[in-house]
Parts: C-alpha cells; structure tokens; sequence
DNA sequence: TAAAAATACTCCATAGGTATTTTAT
DNA sequence: ATAAAATACCTATGGAGTATTTTTA
C-alpha cells in the first residue's frame, strides 16, 4: 500500500548501474538481498521494472518513468523532514500563498526588513482550490481573490479590481475599445465549473482557438500578455475582490504583523 | 534514514483526530500499535510531534511542520506510482519543459492534434538548472536558452532574441530609448554565478531595490511587466539563443514527430 | 475515578546475511 | 566457461495483536 522509500532508493542504485551487484556494493548490503527487494518492489507496484538476463540489466518503460520520478518522491520527503528539523531547532518561519496576478513582494520586503530572522516562502494558488493549502496548513496566509469558500477563514478585504474581458485577437469585438456586458450575451462565457483544474495557460489557449470567452481580472490579464489575446475594460462588468486571508486558529505574533505591513502596502 | 510513509499516513490520522484511540479506529489498527508507531516515527524524527496527557492531544510546532508537509509528501508519492501504473498500461506521455517566457502551446497544439492518444505534460525550467530534467528523465524534450551544459544532448537550434536591459523605474538611464554596451560600463550586471537558485522574481526584486541591473531575453521581460522596471534595447548587446534539446536516447516516434511539428511552429 | 495513552508480552512478516544454484552469453 | 542474477535457508528486527498498567484532568 505504502511505498517503501527504502525500496525506492535501492531501486535508483540498480537503475544507474544496470548491475545488481555493483548497485549493491553502492548501498552496502548483499547482492541477494538488492535482488529480492527490487522482486519485492515489482510485485508490490503490480509491473515488472527490468529486463533482466546474467549479462544485462534493462528498464522496462515503467521502469524508465519509475526512474524519472523517482528524484521528485526523495526530495520532496528529504526537504520535508528538513522544515520539521529546522521548525524543531526554532527557526521561523511564514508561508505566505498568492493567487496568479497578485503581487505580494512590497509586503514580503518589508516583513523581511522587520524580521530578518524569519524564513519567508511563496507559494502560488491555483485558481481551483485556493483556499486549500490555507486549510491544511500548507500556507500561513493568502492573498486571494473572491470567490472562495471563507467557512472558518478570517479575511481582511484588501480592495477590488476590474474584470476584463479576454477574446481572441480575431474576434468580431477585438476591435472595440471597451464593452459594456449586453455586448457578451450571445458567447460562451468560461465559468469556474467550466474544465476544472486546468492551469490558467490552458484556459488561455482554449480562448485563443475561439471555443470560449473569459472574465478575468485584469492583474491576471497583465500578468500573462500574449499576442493572440486581447484585454477589453468592460464598464459595466462584475469587478473581483481581493482579500488577505488566515486560518483563525494559529495567530502568531509575526502572523499579525505580516497581516498589518501587507494591508497597508496592499491597500496603498 | 527513510521516511516510513506508513507512520506517516498514521501520524495524519493522530494529528486530525488529536486523539490516538479515534485515530486508530479509523487505520483499522489497535490503539496500542499506533501509540508505538508514533513514539518510533519520533525516535526516528529524533523530535517530538505530539504532547500528550490522559486528556488531550496537541502538535508541537514540528508537529504543525509535518502536518503541513503530510499531503504533498504523500501526494507526490501517490502521484508518481500512478504515471508508472500508466506507462505500465501503455499510455503514451511526453513531458515538454520550458525555459520561462518561451511559448510552447502551439506545438503542443500541433502535436496533440496529430496525436491525441499521448498524454502532454508540461513543465517549466528554472534557469539554473535547465538542463537537469532532461538528463534525469523528467522530461523527454526541453526548450531551453543557451548557454547550458550540451554534453551528451542533442540540440536543434531554433533562433535567437535579443537581451533587453532591464532597470529600476527611477534609474538614471531609464528614460532612454535604447541603450549601448558602454552606458552600462559601470553598473553591477547580475551574472550566472550571482544569486544561484532564486527565483526569477526575486531577481527582479534586487534590480527593483537598485541593487543591480540584468540583461534579461526579451521573451522573459515581456512575460514578467512590473510597474517598478523598464526594459530598454541594447543596440550592440548580446544575443541568446533558443533550442530545441532531447537526450541522445530514448527517441520514441511521437518524440521525433514532436520535435519536427515544434521546429517548424517555434521557427515560424 | 475514569478515560486514554503507555507498557508488557506474544506472534509473524520481512530485511539482511551467507552459501549455493541456475542461466544466458 | 563464467559472470551474474536467483534461490535456499538462517537470524534479528520491528509491526501488529491482546491484556494490563499508568497517568492526569
């Protein structure tokens, strides 16, 4: 059920040397044993991962992609353990999420400028599941834009901006100057349900083939220019909020202050 | 020495119930077993997750950490077994990597077009290590700016941009039309070697604070426009150049296909 | 005093070792 | 014929179980 790390490392030794008795000597421990945990491995993954004869060792497809993710699993377990050991040893540190167009770097220099003792890391949202790593703790605070689910979030409204409407460079109303929304009735507008949890790069390309239209914030829109699209104002468009946002359990002193410095930076 | 993902799928279970009995119900384990799993994962951790009484369960602030890791941990994990189980079956993949401010999305459109049973998975580069995912397996095809480390890879060169100079708002040089390589003689140009591994925003943070200026391709200035810096040409600067590079091999038919379909939409 | 975690003990699966056999070139 | 992986068999560690004790609110 549970991937044996262990398993997982012996697998890379064999991988790189393609022989099952030098990986072993890598990792000091028994041919026989290297032999029977990569068995192990192949029967508990459900495939067979090498190609094996006495004078060859090779990777199967599956084997190939095993091996090219495995880099990913380790570093991503070893620079987790890191966080514990560094959080245990007292270091500080705030995980501060943004959403895509949202700029939080005035903010992130003056906290730093504040508390140059606190490690700070950004972390960039997707559009579909912002307040998600707020939730499970992976961020500390989010700079997000509305809608998003606020059941026992506390938010600080920071301010709000224009949609715009984003079209292909060919589109009948490319041309305009501003739209006001009557303009839009007869188009496919994209809506949140519309292709979940595709990255916004993909979101653009489906409008830039003309299959569908978008209302997007213009902090989005200046945020990836691209010479298919265009950006029209729309007067009288819905206008999209942007808020600070924290878990209402687990204020920390530096929290609080990071909260006050970006407000003010934000709102400015 | 291995993270054991089963104590930590446990220790979630511990962490969200705050109560080991509760938890233990749910992994289908017996109380006591878990209350030794959790002991072991700290001995292992060498820091203590929990502070326990009769009446109350609590994190430390390690415990909080790994909590936070948990689910990206595990879903990493979860997600790697599930590409291999895909290979296993013959689903097709072709992981495309970018280096920032290259478009890739009309060969990706192009090539999904011809084949539409490959799956395309898209990654993109950090500029100082463009090269590592193409010799790690990560990615089957990369579009990359020189200067990298071509050993061993083959590179089908695609064209060549300008680098723009890239200033503070208030520098003295930032009203000009365009520059030359003299009027720079005296500033502190951002190399290679300066500020290995950070992000491309917080490169632009220190030129931003007129610490330093870059000489950055024109693609990635027009993918990042901040109001805080302005990007002027340099009559007589340097070029770079973009290519198109796959490991010697590993050449699938659908990666040769790809390779043709971008070359001639890249070169476009 | 009662709820809940920890301890004491069993059993068994499995990692690791050595000696040996099988296999493909 | 030989290099190299697989198999056989042993030991020890550690996971999981039940029964019981300890702890503290």
């Amino acid at each position: 059920m549970d991937l044996d790390l262990r398993k997982l490392r012996y697998f890379v030794a064999v991988a790189d040397h393609r022989h099952f008795g030098r990986a072993a000597e890598e990792l000091y421990i028994a041919q026989p044993v290297l032999s029977r945990q990569i068995r192990a491995l192949e029967r508990e993954l459900g495939c067979d991962l090498f190609v094996r004869t006495t004078r060859s060792v090779q990777l199967t497809p599956a084997g190939e992609q095993l091996r090219a993710e495995a880099p990913g699993v380790l570093t991503s377990v070893d620079s987790a353990i890191r966080r514990v050991h560094e959080i245990d040893r007292g270091v500080q540190r705030l995980v501060i999420a943004f959403a895509s167009g949202l700029h939080v770097a005035d903010a992130v220099l003056a906290f730093k400028a504040k508390y140059p003792e606190v490690e700070v890391d950004l972390l960039s949202l997707n559009w579909w599941e912002q307040d998600a790593p707020l939730r499970d703790g992976r961020a500390d605070v989010g700079l997000l834009r509305r809608p998003f689910d606020d059941a026992g979030l506390q938010v600080v409204p920071i301010g709000s901006e224009r949609r715009v409407a984003c079209l292909p460079i060919n589109h009948p109303l490319a041309g305009r100057e501003s739209l006001v929304m009557a303009d839009l009735e007869n188009e496919s507008i994209m809506t949140t349900q519309t292709r979940r949890r595709a990255p916004i790069e993909q979101k653009f390309e489906l409008i830039a083939t003309g299959q569908e239209i978008a209302l997007v914030p213009e902090t989005v829109a200046s945020s990836y220019p691209r010479a298919d699209l265009v950006y029209l104002p729309i007067d009288d468009g819905p206008h999209s909020e942007t808020c600070l946002v924290t878990t209402k359990d687990r204020h920390t002193d530096h929290l609080l202050s990071f909260l006050e410095l970006a407000t003010e930076s934000l709102r400015a």
